[in-house]
DNA sequence: GTCATTGTACTCGGATAAGCGGTGTCCGAGTACCTGGGG
DNA sequence: CCCCAGGTACTCGGACACCGCTTATCCGAGTACAATGAC
């Protein structure tokens, strides 16, 4: 059970987009060679979240990704969501429903007690991400490291 | 980001091994025919929680799998880790160390805050995977579902 | 000088391949039981 | 009748194919800008 690593992409490069905040959109092949990332998978990761409304997308010169909401509106779990999708990690296969006791017509994903505590805890973990927001993750880089917001910018203005 | 089905397979299993409890040892094939699963796979997945502790393997005739231990000191963080490994899901790439400001004797996931929060939730859900036994599943089954225990039996005894 | 038109370069966007872990299967090592014969 | 040896059937255990998803790449659609020429 892993995670896609275009979930830590997709969360550093929205901290990097906030920071360079410009009104201008940065496109992908920079936000990329910031990591040394694949451009044009990254790209793939943007999209998605582009989708989730997360981003907004402009094509064409001058084009590239922009934030389209304020990161104290943005929750870690809005981002997991979109690069890795809405469905849940435990999928109760109703395994039940082919034991003897087994009906067609019973929901076991409800009913089932392994499959209703399974996802509880995965609720906890969801919930917890939820309850986390990229302005909290800014403002605690910025607290422990001062510097990053400008270095970054300079960073892309060199570039 | 999915799990294994195998979590299921294996959690049912457990449970119906604590119903039929008889100082006998059950096969895989026959615990694999009471949900019409894939016998083999099935073994493979026991023979995991053979290897982690939970179930203790004899092979030859009159062989099979039993409980190692009593279900209250079995929690769901075990079969989890069992059968998914104790990887994390979010496994920090450290990217950051290819950015401009990092430094390749830097461990970037103590430090990278992103990777700080994300297992920081991840946590929660595995410290409530921890926080329950499988006697709790069993109990809330028994108490919901009072016939459950004879009908399982019954049914193994039948077959 | 101003405007319209054409051409060009650049960006996202989705369609298209490679790699890898989960899924599924198979056969061998080892053991308990059964069978047959001897004491 | 009891004991022992050999054979047999059964189980786990790990090694071996298969498949779908993640990873990675590429080219096309569309747009803004620049260059060019007409007015």
């Amino acid at each position: 059970m892993r995670m896609s690593e275009g979930v830590e992409w997709a969360l550093h490069s929205c901290l990097n987009l906030s920071w360079i905040e410009t009104g201008e959109a940065m496109t992908a092949a920079r936000l990329a060679a910031f990591y040394d990332l694949p451009a044009a998978y990254l790209n793939k990761q943007l999209q998605a979240l582009a989708r989730a409304g997360i981003l907004a997308s402009t094509p064409g010169p001058r084009g590239g990704f922009r934030l389209a909401r304020p990161l104290d509106r943005i929750t870690l779990m809005d981002v997991v969501t979109a690069i890795e999708g809405a469905e849940e990690a435990f999928r109760c296969e109703q395994i039940l429903r082919a034991g003897p006791g087994g009906g067609p017509h019973v929901d076991y994903r409800e009913s089932c007690v392994i499959s209703q505590t399974m996802r509880r805890a995965e609720l906890t973990w969801r919930r917890e991400l939820a309850g986390q927001t990229l302005a909290d993750i800014r403002d605690t880089v910025e607290s422990r490291f001062p510097g990053t917001p400008d270095s970054t910018r300079a960073w892309f203005a060199r570039t």
